[in-house]
RNA sequence: GGAGAGAUGGCAGAGUGGUCGAAUGCGACAGUCUCGAAAACUGCUGUACCUUCACGGGUACCGAGGGUUCGAAUCCCUCUCUCUCCGCCA
């Protein structure tokens, strides 16, 4: 949610930034001032109103005191005219601050000056490509045949447990999936990372505040029964830890990560495109989380990106990182970075990893803000990003390494799953 | 699932319907003392919104939402959450 100080004093700046987003913040802007216009003088009526009231209720208090009761009940008289007032302001009041909300609600995040004007993917920009592309023979296989020729991942017994979307991983592909969230969280760990083991499962508040809620409600999956949603993602849960706090500035940089499961309806996606690993309802990510003051942020992304980059160099995959041009970033984003690892044998560019900073949009909503020394407390910045996502590592891996003699492990790997060959 | 207790400022913890934004202690901050520190002493110490060029002034907030009252942390109702005990259980 953007601060309304900022729409306030640079109206023209937030329409100008957003078309960057396609979208159109002419009118709504309008709406938002003039309702905050409202606000503000009902608010001044109605505080003055209160301070009438509070005022007699005191001279009502010190003349029964000294006995007069006389003069008291006639004050008390009239008082009844101002409650009639109040009652109406306030319900006034109360709707019109829903009114605000509702339309404040609305309006995505304002991007960063270097995000490119665009629409779709194809806009994104290329802003770096690292590592050679593996010449596979003719008889290289997609990673869906591979695991069924190394009986590693069974996708059909995922549809008779669950359903469709949640696969099954078996010997060497389940202990290939714990090698790699072992590896990435002791990576992150020697970057300065805290680890979080958060809940999995989360309430409607902590869904508001990173911006899952209201509008990406049918992404997620719902337990009705209690109320929660199942995360789509390790940093709802890790960036709302720090919801509704007032840090000491002392304590920033705040540096998290964590592994979880993560959960995605995925409604409306059908096509090739889900085939295999290449798009899940269930899967396995670590992702990083970071609060920071606002006047380093934008390092700090910078430092997240050399981070992620490295863990792909390591994996020797290759790769490649976009700049999400407006059309394609997401709501709440200020500057979105994406991974891309080349899967061989689909021959296909895979997401594995989105980095953003949120700037003050999501502490924002959830009135995360920090301290410094004398200075009035300020939003702080959230960034968060995948390091990584198994599912489409896994393809890539399988698909870029598989030889005569079965699926090479990259070296990095060996001493995590134990083994040096899926064959 | 059953029974009970509770929710107050950064933390701990008082609070009679009016002088309570709230005692007290701790912590934090500033000062005195000191070469410096500790101790001691003194002072100060919430957030949001409105208003003002500014100094300042006003309003709200004691889990959330309603109600009673001239006036509610305090009384009434509803809800949420936490804790303890019992049951069940990885």
């Amino acid at each position: 949610m953007l601060e309304l100080s900022y729409i306030r004093r640079n109206p023209e700046e937030v329409i100008t930034r957003l078309a960057t987003k396609n979208f159109d913040a002419k009118s709504i802007i309008d709406e938002i001032l003039a309702i905050d216009e409202k606000r503000r003088s009902t608010q001044t009526t109605l505080d003055g109103i209160l301070a009438q009231l509070n005022k007699a209720s005191k001279e009502i208090g010190d003349l029964y005191k000294l006995g007069k009761k006389a003069e008291a009940d006639e004050l008390k008289a009239t008082t009844g005219k101002w409650k009639e007032d109040i009652t109406t302001l306030e319900a006034e009041a109360k709707k019109i601050d829903a009114e605000l909300q509702a339309k404040a609600v609305l309006m995505p995040n304002t991007p960063h000056a270097s995000v490119p004007k665009g629409k779709t993917p194809e806009d994104n920009e290329v802003v770096h490509t690292e590592g050679a592309i593996p010449e596979l023979g003719e008889k290289a296989l997609p990673h869906w045949e591979l695991t069924k020729k190394y009986d590693i991942i069974d996708f059909e017994l995922g549809v008779k447990i669950t359903g469709a979307g949640f696969p099954v991983y078996k010997g060497k592909g389940a202990r290939l999936q714990r090698a790699l969230i072992n590896f990435f969280l002791d990576k992150a760990l020697e970057a300065g990372y805290i680890e979080i083991e958060p809940p999995i499962l989360i309430n409607e508040d902590t869904g508001f505040g990173t911006g899952q809620l209201p509008d990406k409600e049918g992404q997620m999956y719902f337990v009705g029964e209690d109320k929660l949603y199942l995360i789509p993602t390790a940093e709802v849960p890790i960036t709302n830890i720090y919801r509704d706090m007032l840090l000491d500035a002392s304590i920033l940089p705040i540096k998290n990560c964590g592994y979880t499961p993560c959960f995605r309806r995925e409604a409306g996606s059908y096509g090739k495109d889900v085939r295999g690993l290449n798009r899940l309802h269930q899967f396995d990510k670590v992702e990083i989380v970071q609060i920071r003051m606002p006047d380093e942020s934008y390092k700090a992304l910078e430092e997240m990106r050399e981070y992620v980059g490295g863990l792909l160099k390591s994996l020797n995959l290759p790769f490649r990182i976009l700049r999400l041009c407006g059309g394609d970033m997401s709501f709440a984003s200020a500057l979105t970075y994406d991974f891309e690892v080349f899967s061989a044998a689909q021959k296909r560019w895979l997401e594995v990893s989105s980095v953003s900073n949120f700037e003050t949009f999501q502490s924002n909503r959830m009135k995360l803000r920090y301290k410094k020394d004398k200075d009035k407390p300020a939003l702080a910045h959230t960034l968060n990003g995948s390091a990584l996502a198994l599912p489409r590592i896994v393809a890539a891996l399988l698909e870029n390494n598989q030889t005569e003699n079965g699926v090479k492990i990259p070296e990095v790997l060996v001493p995590y799953t134990k083994f040096e060959y899926i064959s």
